[in-house]
DNA sequence: CCTTGACCTAGAGTTATGTCTAGCTCCTAG
DNA sequence: CTAGGAGCTAGACATAACTCTAGGTCAAGG
C-alpha cells in the first residue's frame, strides 16, 4: 500500500494507539470518534492523525477510569458543533476531579496495605506471627 | 436479637463494611473469607469481629484494583496455615507495586486532562478555539 | 494468476463483579 | 397466634468493555 499523506489503515491505528482492531471498530460502533471515519473505495476504514491523537487521549480518559458513556457525551457535543465548549468543559473538570480524588483514595489503600506488607516483612523476619492471619488463632 | 459477644449477623457485617448481604453471601461462595463462617441452629451466618476487619482490608484491596482471584490466592495460602507467610508477602508486594504504579499512571493521566482543560478554560474565556475540537475544522 | 494477509459486517461470547428473584424458614413484637 | 422483617439457597440476570467467529471482499507481492 503506498502510504499516502496522512492517511492510516486500521491496522497502523491500532499499532499507534495500543488498541486492537476490534476495538477501533467497537470503539466506532459506539460512537466514540469525533468524526465519522471516511472509508476507502473497497469499504475501509481511512483514519488521520488528528484520529489517532484523539484516540490518544481517549486511552488518557479511560486508563483514569472514564467511563466510555461519559466519552460518548462529550464526543456528542463535538459534534453538535461550537457553542457548547461550557459544556465540555463541565464534564473534563468533572473527571478531572475524579482523578484527583482516585489518586487520593488510592494513596490511602497504599497505606493501609504497606501497613500490612511491613507486618508480614517483620513476621517473616522474625518467625514470629504477630499481625498476620493464622486460621488456628481463630 | 440479643446482642452477644462479638457476634454479628450478616446484616451488622453489611453496616460496617458498606458491602451489601448478597456481596457478602457471593463473597463466601466465591471463597474469600479467611474462614468458613460458622451458622446458627437456624442456619443463619455469624460473623465476628475479625471478620469485619478482613472484609475492611478487603474493601482496601478491591478499591485498590486486585481483582478477587487474588484475593483468593491470598486467602487460600492463610488457609493452608503457617508456613507459607513469604508466598503471602509476595502476593501483598506485588499489589503494592501495582498500587504505586497506578498512581504514578494516574499523575501522568491527570496532567495530560489537566491541560486539555486548561485548553477549554483559556477557549471558553477568550472566545477562540485553537485546541479543542470543532468538527467542522477538520 | 494465486496466495496471503488485512480488512469488512453482524452478531455471539467472555470476564469480572456483583445484584436480584423465587420460594422458603425463622424469630420477635403486638 | 399472626405479621413483618431478616435470613437462607440456588440460580437467573445485569453491566461494562471488550473479544472473537463466521463468512465474506480486496489488494499487493511473487
Amino acid at each position: 500500500m503506498e502510504p499516502v499523506d496522512g492517511e492510516l489503515t486500521i491496522g497502523e491505528v491500532a499499532l499507534a494507539t495500543g488498541l486492537s482492531v476490534h476495538a477501533l471498530r467497537f470503539f466506532e460502533r459506539e460512537g466514540l470518534l469525533l468524526r465519522p471515519i471516511p472509508r476507502s473505495s473497497a469499504g475501509r476504514r481511512v483514519y488521520d492523525q488528528a484520529d489517532v491523537e484523539w484516540l490518544l487521549l481517549c486511552n488518557r480518559f479511560r486508563a483514569s477510569g472514564m467511563p466510555l458513556a461519559a466519552i460518548r457525551r462529550f464526543v456528542d457535543l463535538v459534534r453538535e458543533g461550537p457553542g457548547n465548549e461550557q459544556q465540555r468543559l463541565a464534564i473534563l473538570r468533572e473527571h478531572e476531579r475524579h482523578v484527583r480524588e482516585k489518586i487520593a483514595a488510592l494513596r490511602d489503600d497504599l497505606e493501609v496495605i504497606h501497613a500490612k506488607v511491613a507486618t508480614y516483612e517483620r513476621h517473616v523476619r522474625d518467625g514470629t506471627a504477630s499481625g498476620v492471619w493464622d486460621p488456628s488463632d481463630r
